[in-house]
Order: structure tokens, then C-alpha cells, then sequence
DNA sequence: ACTACCCGCAACCAAGAGGTTGCCAATATG
DNA sequence: CATATTGGCAACCTCTTGGTTGCGGGTAGT
């Protein structure tokens, strides 16, 4: 992966990380991930929060791509988005093998020295 | 999956997602995520921020523990850790599977509706 | 028409995040 | 030893976040 697709990546998930980044809005998503709508009144209900804090959640939920929203009557109704998270699983599938190559690299290290020797960060 | 246990995944999940859920903190994982050790100012260099603002970045991910910090000498050098990345992974996980089944048992539904109708949520 | 319900808007508040600067201690290096 | 590098600590600032309350407006049910 080029270094600038990278960035780009980074700056593409941020928004989504942060959003998922607060205990009540992972559950909201996990209540919403079922497929179906439900209402702002609906998500209320179990949660120690206010109908306004949960309204906030939702919007920034909404703002990140994780949620869509539609108003029907007089009830909006929330529902999961999947798009949103896939930038997100591209990103810690790239750490992810970066990773593992990095161990592998060391693997080889260890095994053969001499001849894949893993160049320090230079200072 | 019990409640329980996705109410659990979420509390770990939450304090990961909210510390990737920046973008010069993507980046600085991106960094880091080739298993070798960085220090404060090798990280800084090429960034915007000055190094007490790298350093707070750093000591977020460490706290979330994405990041594992060790002092030698006068440096102190920053290494990427693999652990808390996982539940991450395992909420994107589950998450992505419910919506799966979401949509598989829409399909069912398409197809044969009288046979598996789906309650819809009751008010 | 009246009532009950669902919700959006606005104001407000406390706390935390993100970032800077200044200063000082410790370590390398000549 | 003198000096430059590295970075930890603390103070400070601004903006955002998470949460509340109050109020008013639309929608549904009787």
C-alpha cells in the first residue's frame, strides 16, 4: 500500500473510530445491526440516558455513515448502515499485516541473519 | 452471542475505537504497526504538532493499549501492540455477522414469507 | 376537538480533548 | 567539562463532547 492510499485511509476511518468510540453508541449499534428500524423512543428504552442524549448519540452516529435515519409519521426510525465500517476493517486489516509481516521478517531474522538482516530506523 | 457478552465486548471495545478515532493517532499506528520501536522525536518528524502534542497522542494509545512505551537511555522508544486491537476486531466481527443474518433472513423472507415472517419490532 | 405521544430546537453546564509554551532533568557527544 | 539532544512536567487555552432541562410543534388516537 502506498504511503499517500495511507493517509487517506487514516483520514477516512478517524471519523468512524471516533464515533464508535462511547460505550452507548457501540451498544446503539449493536441494537441497530439486526436490520431493522427502530425509533428514537425505542432506543430509549433499557438506557439510562436521556431521550436528547440518546437523540445526540444517534446524530453522530448518523454524521459518521454508521447509521441512516428517516422520519416516518412522527417517529424517526434509525437503522444500521454497513458502508461506514469498511474502511475501518480496511485499516486494521492493513496494521494487521503489517504486522504479521514484521514478524515474519523477524522469523527469517532469527532463522538467517546474515541474509535478511531488518534494518534499525535510522537516527 | 449472550447480551451480556456484547454489552462486555462494547466496554472494551469503546476505549480502543476512541483512541484510532484520530487521525494523527491512525497515522502514528501506521507507523508503528512494522514492529520496530520509534522514539518521541522520530515520530515527530514530518508531522505538524510539536513533541509535547506527538507525546499525548502517544500516551493515548499506550493507555488503550495499542502502544507499549520502554525508556533506554535518554530515548524513549514507542512499539506497536497487537493485543487490544482484537476485541475491535471481534465487535466489526460480530456486528458485520448479525448484519448477515439480517439479510439472509430478509431473503428468507423474500422468498417464502409465510414461512418465516419476521416479527417486526413491537411498539 | 382534545389528549397523549414523539420529537426537534435551543440554552446551558461540566469535563475532557487537543494543542501550545516554558522550564528543567537526564543523557550523549565533542 | 561544556553543549546539544531528548523528553518529562506543569500550566494554560480553546473547542468539543456528553449530558441535562425546558419548551413548542407536529402526529396519532379517541
Amino acid at each position: 500500500m502506498l504511503k499517500r492510499d495511507a493517509v487517506a485511509l487514516a483520514r477516512s476511518s478517524a471519523p468512524v473510530f471516533a464515533a464508535l468510540g462511547d460505550t452507548t453508541r457501540l451498544q446503539l449499534v449493536q441494537r441497530l445491526c439486526d436490520g431493522q428500524y427502530y425509533s428514537i423512543s425505542q432506543l430509549c428504552a433499557g438506557t439510562a440516558l436521556s431521550r436528547q442524549g440518546i437523540t445526540k448519540h444517534l446524530l453522530v452516529l448518523e454524521r459518521a455513515g454508521i447509521v441512516k435515519s428517516a422520519r416516518r409519521g412522527r417517529e424517526t426510525h434509525f437503522a444500521f448502515a454497513p458502508g461506514a465500517i469498511l474502511p475501518v476493517q480496511s485499516y486494521l486489516d492493513y496494521v494487521s499485516t503489517q504486522w504479521d509481516l514484521a514478524l515474519a521478517r523477524l522469523q527469517e531474522f532469527v532463522e538467517a541473519p546474515e541474509a535478511s538482516a531488518v534494518k534499525p530506523a535510522a537516527n
